[in-house]
DNA sequence: CCAAAAGTGTTAGTCGTACACCCATGT
DNA sequence: ACATGGGTGTACGACTAACACTTTTGG
């Protein structure tokens, strides 16, 4: 590699995350509001550029911090945008990341250094964002989708346990389907990642509901 | 962004990728064998530094093309790499991408001015490679063997038809299993994105086996 | 004691797996 | 004519999908 290629200069990584939450039946994800120029004023994904001493991770958790102050919450990889435009700064690839979290188990600061607030959104109300992060967010979505219906992505919205007819809401929100109460469960329990405890809360009826939690995973063992 | 913080300069992007093929029942990775530092005269992945007026894509093919000679293949992404210090040139992220072909559909430059040599490697006799590639061969191995099994992406080992006993073979191979004649075929034809043709070929019978080849992508119609 | 959601079990249909026989051809 | 792989159909078991009744609690 040449190094002094101008070819090769002015290249940066952009590393942004689409975190998802379910309130109330609704799916919705996190947004800030930039203060500064690029796209100063509109609303955008968390995220920013990556530093050349760190890896895209931690930068992103980083930039998370920076501007919503959240900590210590599970992302995971999902896309790359590599479009030549796509930053008016400089060239920027972009590396995407999706996770999901309980919003009531976390605050978000509303202003920092770099936004002028905070908010979620629900994904059929998204407004005009900067950067190509519509298109972002709208891969995260449907990866989203694969996510949980393939892995128990679903635990890190449930670090504490949750309830069957809770659970099968959310997975009914986010795929936009509905399913036989008593073949959710059968189906869930099949897979082999949650196990029942010995508490129970109240839902959305009279009779309180037990209470499952997601096994650790060394605790989950596969069939062989 | 703060254009002039150091912390955003001398950052890259590598594009690389696994291209395979199947060559008499075995699968093998296209490599390339370095002529200058850094790893000089080490064995490689195809790929190098994008160029930041170029997509991931594009930067991938061009270095296709000067390293091997090969053009027009289809290439999907599959992975990132951010370790910081993967590369000893500079803070280099690497786009990781997968591809397959018929190793007799195209001829390869044995030395261009970036290589001294190109060959196919069984999976299981890789040398040490430059960079991270092993690593990253090793991932693109396991993504593959998904691919295959949930998407039509042999359609590019093939794209002039194959058999029955032909194509399992094959799947047999990169997955590392057999499976059952019968119901191979049904199973291979329920996904409904092959078709028959007229046509036949002897592949290892004497009784001529009938050529089936991939429908076009928009004559695939899904189920609603 | 009634309404409303939580919990459970059984049956039918569908899909995947295992398996045996006939067919077309080259030698 | 026969050996060799290519092509097809059927029966069984496993999983998925449809569906109805009992249980627990708050009001």
């Amino acid at each position: 590699m040449e190094v002094n290629n101008p070819k090769y200069r002015n290249q940066g990584i952009h590393v942004v995350c689409s975190i998802f939450t379910v309130d109330k039946g609704v799916t919705k994800v996190l947004l800030i509001r930039r203060k500064n120029e690029p796209f100063k004023g509109m609303w955008a994904l968390v995220g920013g550029a990556l530093y050349n001493d760190e890896e895209l991770i931690d930068g992103l958790k980083r930039e998370l911090k920076e501007k919503t102050g959240i900590e210590n919450i599970h992302l995971e990889m999902a896309n790359v945008y590599s479009r030549i435009d796509r930053s008016p700064v400089m060239r920027m690839v972009a590396i995407s990341y999706i996770g999901i979290v309980d919003k009531n188990k976390l605050s978000i600061l509303k202003e920092t250094l770099k936004t002028v607030d905070c908010d979620w959104f629900p994904l059929d109300r998204i407004p005009k964002l900067a950067y190509d992060h519509n298109e972002i967010l709208e891969d995260a979505a449907k990866l989203l989708k694969e996510r949980i219906k393939k892995t128990d992505m679903l635990r890190y919205l449930y670090p504490s346990g949750f309830t069957m007819p809770e659970i099968q809401k959310v997975y009914e929100s986010i795929l936009g389907v509905s399913f036989d109460r008593r073949n959710f469960r059968k189906k869930l329990l099949s897979l082999g990642f949650i196990k029942e405890t010995n508490k129970t809360e109240r839902f959305e009826g009279k009779k309180p509901a037990k209470i499952y939690e997601f096994k650790k995973q060394n605790e989950i063992k596969s069939i062989f």
